[in-house]
DNA sequence: AATACAACTGACCGACCGGTCAGTCAGTAC
DNA sequence: GTACTGACTGACCGGTCGGTCAGTTGTATT
């Protein structure tokens, strides 16, 4: 019974017609509320009387649609894994040179994570902070999915011999995806660094990042110079 | 006098000699094991009865030491933060061309996180987790110096001519420090995701993240290809 | 020996936590 | 009408939280 209730709240079907009463959205504001909270503060800090009262709730009807603060955690973090999953279909353009490619993806992820800051903030939270099996699986999804995703872009890249053949794609993905959720964590701190101009300017964070991936930064005078091991 | 018996602490003088009592070495106890349980869980999850029982005294006398949980956390937060600027200025090597320097910096900072992950994991929890404004000076602080130190190599870089002068110095330092950090955070989800290999072995991460930030990831026009490691 | 004081403890406090429960109410079926 | 159901609530539960306090112990000073 639990999970039917919950399950047709994640999908947003207009199940008026179907349960009686008009206050069926109650689920779905709870699980606003929840996440709101959540991705805030994390999962210790909220209280169940907050997230009822954000809602226009009693907590024990909380209790009534969801067994426990845990499977409300859970219920909400499967809604924003589902939603994000979905989003990231659509994200980046599949066809084009590697290089707009690889520029498209880059920038594209970044402006879905602030555009969904809420949701992106609840997973990397659950995804990165140790211990918490609660919804790992979840996280682990959904950055899988954007993982394997941008590797896939890389290979092929590889495969057309316009990216360089020694270096490993997971690894350029892992610096591409560090990259943007780094500059999502962190942008209110580099905001107020002094040498930091581009905290307010994601899409221009993209561009550089782009660039210098393809073509490094040492200057291109002499590429004689190397690192040598 | 509850400072006083703080910075006491943090600095690691032989004060047995000043204090009568054998358990001065109470107060360092107690922030071992806080830190500990802070690094391992945040702070909401960890109760002061948890710490007590870890550190080997009675609940009060964290108390007698320590004005509230915050005081307590923001000391071992303050702790954290001194050790880390402290192991910060012997970074890195201060000489030799553009990309070993560069190649060193990523490495040892790297390296350093890892050695000292209790450490680490506190400093970005507060750094990166939105709100809690508890400590954030500190943590701030500690990568604020890292950041610019980086700048100030990657400057240095650009006025000798081996960097290209087109980019932007601290966009860089965030790429970079972004994908320590990141691998930091994300090592155990990566270490089970198929295409990644070196979630185990850092210091080739470090090295891979060096050549491709040096050379850039397309292939070379011409095809002075080198040999992949 | 008496004083003074910091280190330390067990018992305790009010507040709040997650969770339960008896019961009310609106709508549906017959 | 009556029986029934699920959404919903206020009051309440045991337990734990951060924090307090009276009192004990050990040591240095006088």
């Amino acid at each position: 019974m639990f999970n039917t209730l919950v399950n047709a709240a994640m999908t947003p079907e207009p199940s008026s017609a179907i349960h009686p009463r008009a206050g069926t959205d109650t689920v779905a504001r709870i699980l606003k509320a929840a996440g709101t909270l959540f991705a805030e503060s994390g999962f210790d800090a909220v209280s169940m009387n907050t997230i009822a009262e954000r809602a226009g709730v009693s907590k024990a009807n909380i209790f009534h649609h969801f067994d426990s603060k845990d499977a409300l955690y859970v219920a909400v973090l499967r809604q924003a894994c589902e939603n994000s999953t979905e989003r990231l279909q659509r994200l980046g353009s599949d066809t084009g040179p590697f290089p707009q490619r690889l520029a498209a993806f880059a920038q594209h992820l970044l402006a879905d994570m602030l555009d969904h800051a809420e949701v992106s903030r609840l997973i990397l939270r659950e995804l990165l902070l140790g211990g918490a099996q609660r919804g790992r699986e979840f996280a682990e999804k959904v950055f899988g999915d954007n993982f394997a995703r941008l590797v896939e872009i890389l290979r092929a890249g590889q495969a057309r011999g316009e990216l360089r053949a020694d270096i490993d794609p997971a690894m350029i993905a892992a610096l591409l995806i560090g990259a943007n959720v780094f500059f999502f964590e962190a942008q209110e701190v580099l905001r107020h660094f002094r040498d930091v101009t581009f905290a307010q300017d994601p899409a221009r964070y993209s561009r550089m990042l782009a660039d210098v991936l393809l073509d490094g930064i040492l200057a291109p005078n002499d590429p004689a110079q190397r690192l040598s091991e």
